[in-house]
RNA sequence: GGUGAUGUAGCUCAGACGGUUAGAGCGGUGGAUUCAUAACCCACAGGUCGGCAGUUCGAUUCUGCCCAUCACCA
């Protein structure tokens, strides 16, 4: 074994404004399962993480339910702990990053920069809500696509046409906290100079193997390749977050602070157990660093991040190892498909091993996106664990207590051959360091064919019933539960808990990978075999998918390990899925409203004449008036179904309708074509 | 639209610096067995290795184009 190297590992920071689900946990399970195998080495290794704690969706959220951001976050830290305690995600320390750790190297990194000329002032204009009185963030601000139309598009981009493009650039903005129109308004920004050549020159040195993966290098030098823009690390007030130390009323920018908090959380852990954290962070450290991360969120890790460390005169990461997004069923998590599965729900119905197995089984240290195909995840499981890990030691024990009073017996060297090289050798330690635990258990579970196979060629069974084979059958079960024993100790880093209660059933102390090879010794006395896994049942299964397709109205279609603000929006589902007939049969009309008035005896309903080129205008009522004042309809353009069916109504004939958008954040919205559109075309 | 990745048996995935009959596990079929929560063992099943074209003595493995899926475009 080579020397104790020391490593700090670090996931990414969950944020703290929604579940975990089975989107997060592949990086979780990811990480924990290298990190356990590196304890298991006998290398000092340390895993932090922490809850990301700031900036405006947490700020509003906490509005909302009434109650501090600061009780909003404790609440949410205790939810995220379970959740991770629920899967075996054996942090060193979880922390949070609204802490004074996390603070004080804030303002380090931070002072360092500007004291090295590479902070800048800047005024920008931004979206203001008057209402709130608050500058809105860029997803906070919604409108009409400027290049396709969409209606009720984020500020940043368009999710109908794929544009990028300034919240200032939508065509009828308006506040998505409020509903109220935003104005422009200026407002002084301190920027992260990463156009500085500075900058620049060490990332391009930088941004390679084995500090990133060879596929995400390719990508951050085609970011780089297109010159890299000055960073906004400042937002305004009101912000939760930290304030910036020489600029009152301005505050860190959360993705300034998150990273840091992977500096806090491990100083808090330095200062429980006495770690040094100047020899893990300072230049030249012999210590090693990773961050494991998703891909969404490889610029921040891979620019932004080793760029501010080295300017700021701290280490830089080792390597930033990046994987794939989680689908389900071969899509995105779905709510409506009952696929979005939170991790509280699926701690409900299963165990989470069976999920720390089948990750690890799926994942390959790539940034390909592993998908969890429900059934697959059931055959796989009951096939390779219990099928075949587990029945070595079911199939053995009896002999062993029954008929030895549960003590070994002598064993068989050369069957537990191909053993002793994987444990000394073989490609299982190798593809776990290299994070491919996909080949890890390939060759695990071709190890535990050759134990069944062992069993089966030597015939116990048969041996128990004939005189005088006694010794035979000693060794042919002892043997089996070495290779048993081996094969526990190999999945351990996926397996803790159950690997925990082999040890138990062997009576031996916990495995480690660190120490030389040695059979179970003869005369050792084992305990009653208990079962150790049941198979999966389909109904299980059933029951999860069942219970996350219910409720949740306002359902989302989020991308599963979606960091930051990505997690707060949610729409509804999209109905199902209609052909280009079936949308042919609707005919939508551009309409002129030629009058609009109130409707005596309706609080809801305006009265609409609508001019579609037709002899004389259709009457239409609609449920507008709270949003409209009528005599601002009067003259503009908008959209009507006009082959919808009459409706006879207390107030008279409605002869369509018209087309308006709206949820629980606002509206009804009227539509509205672009200039040049003229009533009666037929719109398709 | 641009860039990148992926596309191998019903399912999940290996693999090939180009070369005799392309692999595994699961599923399926047949057999064997009964120690094991019907697990395990043996055998079989034949997939134009996404499509087209090119380079080559020879390509699924290289090149180009196309199609599909996914991601990124700050």
């Amino acid at each position: 074994m080579s020397a104790a190297r020391k490593i700090l590992v670090t996931s990414a920071l969950p944020y703290a404004n929604g579940s975990i689900h089975l989107g997060h946990l592949v990086e979780y399970i990811q990480t924990d399962v290298w990190v356990r195998f590196q304890k298991m080495r006998g290398h000092q290794c340390i895993y932090c993480c922490a809850d990301d704690t700031h900036g405006a969706p947490i700020m509003l959220r906490a509005e909302r339910e009434g109650i501090t951001p600061e009780q909003l976050i404790d609440r949410v830290w205790h939810e995220h702990k379970r959740d991770f305690d629920g899967f075996h995600v054996a942090f060193d320390n979880y922390y949070s990053t609204n802490t004074p750790e996390t603070r004080h190297y804030a303002d380090l990194i931070y002072t360092r920069l500007r004291e090295a000329g590479l902070i800048d002032v800047r005024s920008v204009e931004q979206f203001f809500d008057p209402d709130k009185q608050m500058f809105l963030p860029d997803r906070f601000v919604k409108g009409e696509c400027p290049k396709c139309h969409a209606k009720d598009q984020y500020g940043d981009n368009c999710e109908a046409c794929g544009a990028a493009y300034q919240p200032t650039e939508l065509i009828n903005p308006y506040s998505a906290v409020s509903g109220a129109t935003p104005v422009r308004k200026h407002s002084d920004h301190y920027f992260f100079r990463l156009s500085d050549p500075r900058c620049a020159d060490f990332l391009k040195e930088w941004i390679t193997p084995p500090q990133v993966q060879a596929e995400a290098s390719n990508k951050l030098g085609e970011w780089l390749s297109g010159g890299l823009s000055d960073w906004d690390i400042s937002r305004d007030s009101p912000y939760f977050g930290f304030e910036i130390p020489d600029a009152p009323g301005k505050f860190y920018y959360v993705w300034l602070d998150a990273p840091v908090g992977y500096m806090g959380s491990f100083k808090h852990y330095c200062d429980r157990s006495g770690v040094n954290f100047d020899a893990f962070w300072k230049p030249g450290s012999d210590a090693e660093l990773y961050h494991f991360i998703g891909k969404d969120i490889l610029y921040f890790h891979a620019l932004f991040w080793p760029a501010e460390l080295h300017h700021a005169g701290f280490r830089t990461p080792t390597s930033v190892f990046c994987h794939g997004f989680l689908t389900v069923n071969g899509s995105k998590m779905s709510k409506s498909r009952g696929t979005f599965i939170t991790a509280e729900s699926y701690l409900k119905h299963l165990n989470p091993e069976y999920l720390r197995y089948y990750y690890a089984a799926k994942l390959n240290g790539t940034l390909e996106d592993i998908d969890l195909n429900l059934e697959d995840f059931s055959a796989r499981v009951n096939s390779d664990l219990v099928g075949k890990y587990v029945n070595i030691a079911s199939r053995c024990a009896g002999f062993i207590s029954k008929r030895f009073s549960g003590q070994l017996g002598p064993i068989d060297n050369a069957a537990t051959a191909d053993f002793q090289s994987a444990f000394s050798e073989g490609v299982i330690a190798q593809s776990y360091e290299s994070r491919d635990f996909a080949r890890a258990l390939r060759e695990i579970m071709r190890l535990a064919d050759a134990a069944n196979l062992y069993i089966a060629e030597k015939k116990p069974w048969e041996m128990a019933k004939q005189e005088g084979r006694e010794a035979e059958l000693h060794t042919v079960c002892s043997t089996a539960l070495t290779l048993f024993r081996d094969l526990t100790l190999y999945l351990k880093p996926v397996l803790p808990i159950l690997a925990a209660e082999v040890e138990s059933f062997l009576n031996i102390a916990p495995l480690n990978w660190s120490e030389d090879w040695a059979p179970l010794p003869a005369g050792h006395n084992i305990r009653e075999y208990q079962h150790l896994m049941a198979r999966i049942d389909p109904k299980q299964i059933a029951a999860l998918v069942e219970e996350n397709t219910q409720n949740l109205a306002p359902a989302s279609e989020a991308s599963p390990t979606r960091h930051a603000e990505h997690q707060q929006h949610a729409i509804q589902p999209i109905a199902e899925t209609i052909g280009i007939d079936d949308f042919g049969k609707i005919d939508l009309r551009i309409a002129r409203i030629v009058t609009a008035g109130p409707v005596e005896g309706a609080d809801k309903l305006l009265h609409l004449e609508l001019d579609i080129g037709e002899e004389k205008p259709r009457q239409v009522f609609a449920g507008i008036k709270a949003a409209y004042a009528p005599e601002t309809l009067v003259g503009r353009l908008t959209v009507m179904v006009a082959n919808l069916a009459p409706r006879k109504m207390k107030f008279g004939m409605s002869e369509g309708m018209v087309l308006a958008a709206s949820d629980e954040r606002g509206g009804p919205f009227l539509l509205a074509p672009d200039s040049g559109a003229q009533p009666g075309m037929r719109i398709k």
